[in-house]
DNA sequence: TGAAAATATTAGAATTTAATTATATATTGT
DNA sequence: ACAATATATAATTAAATTCTAATATTTTCA
């Protein structure tokens, strides 16, 4: 496997700094299955109003989320369908049979069926 | 896609804070491509003794690390292969030719020859 | 136009995080 | 046992984060 950039380190260290706070995280897996208004995430993580706002306003400034009005609600989404694949790493690290084969890390089991909401 | 388990949040949120800081990825870089010890790792990273021994113990105690003794040296490694995903994942989003494909998020490309040191 | 609904912004206190400096521990060789 | 090397820990301070409460903005509808 090819290393990763150095000068993209700093970028990269933002991008998780973004995600690495339970409600950014919660809100990110939401944004995975589909776009949602301010109103549904509300509902989804049951944060205060300002508090999911803040947080909607700062991944959004990092770049990982975009925002579009449908009369009064905000629609906000992944910016790019790319970023699931944080998720998805997650999801290979933690929904994971364990698997003892040396190497290689194992593949996604068909498990994982814990949902979220 | 299967959603990710909402009692797993937490955890994994722990992972993403263990290695949202530069130094720390850049750590977790060098660590993905084999054991390291700390001079190793000094040496590469060119950050203070002190200051990267308190980053190694956090990701060693966020569970991110396992480290052993060689003679006087620690030598540190991934505490599970899987970890290497989030860099993979990070490689993904980064290093990857633009590809307006829609709906899957696209493979990683053959570019990304720029190595981390 | 004015009220209601949906969302954003601001300000401030509490907590957490990070770097530096100094000191401690453990291992090896003499 | 002692000095040297390699690493860890502690204490302090500076800076960044996070939450709450209050207020502002935007859109729709009566």
């Amino acid at each position: 496997m090819e290393q990763f950039p150095t000068e993209k380190i700093a970028e990269a260290t933002r991008l998780l700094r973004a995600v690495a706070h339970e409600l950014r995280l919660t809100i990110l897996c939401h944004l995975g299955e589909g776009p949602k208004t301010v109103s549904e995430l509300m509902a989804l993580t049951n944060a205060s109003q300002s508090n999911l706002s803040q947080h909607l306003a700062k991944m959004r400034m990092m770049g990982l989320l975009r925002c579009e009005r449908r009369s009064q609600q905000m629609v906000y989404q992944l910016a790019d369908p790319a970023f699931a694949q944080i998720i998805g790493a997650l999801k290979n690290i933690y929904c994971e049979i364990p698997d003892n084969s040396p190497g290689t890390a194992s593949k996604a089991p068909h498990s994982c069926d814990d949902l979220l909401s």
